[in-house]
DNA sequence: CCTAGACATAGATGAACATCGATATAGACA
DNA sequence: TGTCTATATCGATGTTCATCTATGTCTAGG
């Protein structure tokens, strides 16, 4: 088993939050939360996020998201990483390539916490 | 005439963009969004938006804050800081006290860009 | 097998950031 | 005017992070 199923990743956190603006959040829960908004903070990352969603069949793989950025391979990979282990970005490898897809019910819960109560 | 008013702050620049998923973000709209995810990216900054929330009549005194934290002083008031420059605190002295409210329309336009179209 | 291509990982480096103690500012009041 | 309290700013410090080059892993085809 993987290490990765043993722990939960930041965004199965998010779900069960209560909005921000509604009871003071816990230590606790602002720090498992900050995690999954820094994953989000970056404007790679943000760009990656819709150029995914964005694309055909909403997933996109890694040879066409490496041509849209002026930044080498291995930096992509690491934000792809990020957004993965953040739970925002699904994985799949087919063959060579690598898919990526965009978790729509991690960027739901994650707005409904930013926004819900308003 | 103060510097900020000639200036955009972070969150005016959310209203006007379409969501995340929609269409692909440009590079200049994602520069200019990543740093008001930054600023929420931040335990003690979302435990202060939480907490400014959720105050009664939906403001709270520095000092208040102040106590709420294992910080020191100059490090909330840092805090405060960010998330007033960023646009999702209003702030308003009275006396010799410093009043902070959240910015209720800059949170729901947060929300929309990451969770609209979904 | 062996090579080529797609993607990930490792290690290094410079920039950004969270935090602190010290100090400044500004208002209230004796 | 002088002092006390509330908040902000300054300068230093350790940590986190984005990025790079070099290298590893895995898969398909010859």
């Amino acid at each position: 088993m993987s290490k990765s199923q043993l722990t939960l990743t930041p965004v199965q956190t998010v779900a069960c939050c209560s909005p921000l603006v509604s009871a003071p959040l816990s230590e606790e829960t602002a720090e498992r939360i900050a995690p999954l908004l820094k994953a989000i903070a970056d404007p790679v990352r943000l760009r990656l996020l819709s150029l995914v969603a964005a694309h055909d069949g909403g997933e996109a793989c890694v040879c066409d998201l490496n041509d849209a950025f002026d930044l080498s391979q291995p930096t992509i990979s690491h934000h792809l990483k990020v957004l993965h282990e953040s739970g925002l970005l699904d994985r799949s490898k087919r063959g060579v390539w690598v898919y990526y897809r965009v978790r729509g019910e991690a960027l739901s819960d994650l707005a409904a916490l930013i926004g819900g109560g308003l």
